[in-house]
RNA sequence: CGCGGGAUGGAGCAGUCCGGUAGCUCGUCAGGCUCAUAACCUGAAGGUCGUAGGUUCAAAUCCUACUCCCGCAACCA
């Protein structure tokens, strides 16, 4: 049996994620362990909220909590939404949790021990007014190039020059509009990735399967400029985790935290602690070490480009550097962004459609089955209304929900609410096996692959083969001159339902519960063997006509909803 | 010359690595069926593959130059 470790990249507390972010990492990585739950492989399915850093701390202040308590509702708020659109993690941790932070610890010191961190002396923009040091973006001012007056810290948005905090005219703080700015000398510490440049490449030349997206990515980090660069791992913070070596204090980092892209990924294995701890598991190094059983473990990461970076580069760093054996990543898939109706998802601007929202007007299952089905994996997708209520009621109405309502109707009205008996499968049933084998093995083996598109497209095909053979077999006319090879046809016909249910539960798990129900069924083996599969439903076996599957999404309702989230969230 | 991704019938995509009569879904048009959520099934029309060159018997697919769109550009997450 293999054993699969899957991690979505971790979302950010602050705030309601939109469409955008759940497509790009939770929605593909949610697929591919249902997928392989159902193949019969154990899984590990983790992922839990990035608490950490100065954007948390603002949003806290701003809802006038103190940072840890917004954290820990906010937490609630996404566990709420993840369970809403049916995300199977194992477990939904925080990176704020007293695991994370012994572990990120742990590693910290390990680096330490290894030569692989340097102190640094820098400079830095602290606010009397604010309270804290300003992180570059959190500083505006004028362009000394161009004159603008309200270029950020690192960059000028007007004329593109990348700036130091320093050489702003008038600098301010973007929290409080403070202009009482004073440069403070502050130290920090470095991990110094550049010393493993080399160890990291061939690492990744090694990864030829990866998606181009993927490694481009990385590589250009590798080779980009003077190479790969040292990164600042610590912050001048409250809200993080303290910096320490192990449990000993770290000299000269007193009331420092580790920045957040340090400890947010370490969280995934600490998470994999917070599961065996919460009572969930066992055994949590059988996943992490391979030196405690890991070693027959495929390890795979899904995030959005954005993350790539730290994915490929940062984390590895950290994980090799400690010298131990732990678990490194072996694919990661990653993916383009998604826009919507002609713009960019906007957070601040409320532009676009939130998790929360999607929930509200529509099941779960209507939004998997469109995001996955129009991944951004090529390249950048767009999100349109238009497209969205011709491809779910297309696909999940007229197509799968109408397969069932028309089969289990017709059931009922010439053999009652049961699986009719009698008659043996002819030519047409033969080549029906034979063509949903070939196009069962095409889905594996995209599912298999990742290629979340295709396999949508695939397992598309799959619910037409039903319709085909109903129009070719057309039981309602077999009925009239030879009712027991009406039967067969028909039997065959609920028997796909439930083979349906089975196939499709990865995209849409709320409406194939809902199939297995109505078929008053739990057998969910997977069809290894189609003709098999098939047999599944004996004669004289009850079943329930279901209420309808899926209905269709309206034009009022389409125009309503593109008026709705056009601009501010409501 | 900062880096990467994309450009294929009205829309959304596959095919490009390993050149050989351009494929899928939706939409449109026509036909069929009547069991079904005015659903389903079949067929047709519609593209010469961003632009300009080049290599080749043959290019969406290889090479060169250019154009447009998107993202990234590290102490933001």
């Amino acid at each position: 049996m293999a054993r699969h470790l899957i991690t979505s990249a971790i979302p950010y507390i602050n705030g309601i994620k939109h469409l955008g972010n759940l497509v790009g990492s939770q929605l593909p990585a949610d697929l591919f362990a249902r997928y392989c739950r159902a193949r019969g492989d154990e899984v590990l399915f983790l992922c839990a909220t990035d608490e950490h850093g100065t954007p948390a701390e603002l949003a806290a202040a701003k809802a006038g909590q103190p940072v840890a308590d917004y954290c820990a509702e906010m937490w609630q708020v996404q566990k709420r939404l993840s369970d809403g659109f049916r995300l199977s993690f194992d477990h939904f941790g925080r990176s704020s949790s007293p695991q994370n932070h012994r572990l990120t610890q742990h590693f910290a010191k390990r680096l330490y021990e290894q030569g692989l961190i340097r102190e640094v002396s820098e400079t830095q923009m602290y606010s009397p007014t604010d309270g804290r040091y300003l992180p570059d973006r959190y500083i505006e001012g004028t362009c000394p190039n161009c004159g603008f007056d309200s270029a950020r810290g690192d960059q000028c948005d007007n004329c593109t020059k990348q700036l130091d905090p320093v050489d702003l005219i008038e600098p301010r703080s973007v929290i409080s509009g403070a202009t009482d700015l004073e440069m403070r000398e502050t130290k920090h510490l470095y991990l110094c990735q550049s010393q493993m440049k080399d160890e990291l490449e061939a690492w990744i030349d090694s990864k030829t399967d990866w998606p181009i997206l993927t490694t481009s990515i990385a590589k250009k980090w590798l080779n980009d400029g003077d190479g790969l660069r040292d990164r600042g791992i610590t912050r001048d913070l409250d809200w993080g985790i303290p910096v320490k070596r192990g449990d000993e204090d770290w000299p000269g980092m007193e009331g420092k935290v580790f920045y957040v892209w340090f400890d947010a990924p370490i969280e995934y294995i600490a998470c994999a602690k917070e599961w065996v701890d919460a009572g969930k598991g066992s055994d949590w190094q059988r996943w992490w070490r391979t030196d405690k059983g890991a070693s027959d473990v495929t390890y795979t990461q899904f995030m959005g480009k954005d993350n790539v970076p730290f994915h490929a580069l940062s984390f590895p760093a950290t994980i090799l550097g400690s010298r131990e054996p732990w678990k490194l990543v072996d694919y990661m898939k990653s993916f383009n962004y998604l826009n919507y109706d002609g713009g960019q998802f906007s957070t601040s601007r409320g532009r676009g459609v939130f998790m929360d929202q999607a929930l509200e007007i529509l099941p779960a299952d209507y939004w998997r089955w469109w995001l996955l089905s129009h991944a951004p994996e090529s390249s950048d997708a767009e999100f349109t209304w238009d497209n969205f209520q011709a491809s779910v009621n297309k696909d999940l109405a007229d197509v799968l929900g109408n397969f069932v309502s028309r089969v289990t109707k017709f059931c009922r009205s010439k053999f009652g609410e049961e699986v009719p008996t009698g008659g043996t499968y002819g030519a047409q049933e033969e080549a029906l096996l034979e063509r949903l084998t070939t196009r069962i093995r095409e889905y594996e083996h995209h599912m298999q692959a990742m290629e979340v598109r295709k396999s949508a497209a695939a397992l598309r095909a799959i619910w037409v083969d039903g319709n085909e053979y109903l129009q070719e077999a057309a039981p309602w006319s077999t009925f009239k001159e030879d009712p027991e090879r009406a039967a067969m046809q028909i039997r065959l016909a609920l028997n796909l339902i439930r083979l349906y249910a089975v196939l499709s539960s990865p995209f849409i798990p709320d409406a194939a519960a809902a199939m297995l129900a109505a078929m008053r069924t739990d057998d969910t083996s997977w069809p290894d063997d189609v003709p098999g599969g098939l047999d599944a439903l004996a004669p004289g076996h009850a079943f329930d006509v279901p209420e309808v599957l899926f209905s269709k999404i309206t034009d009022d309702q389409r125009e309503d909803w593109q008026a709705r989230f056009s601009g501010a969230r409501d």
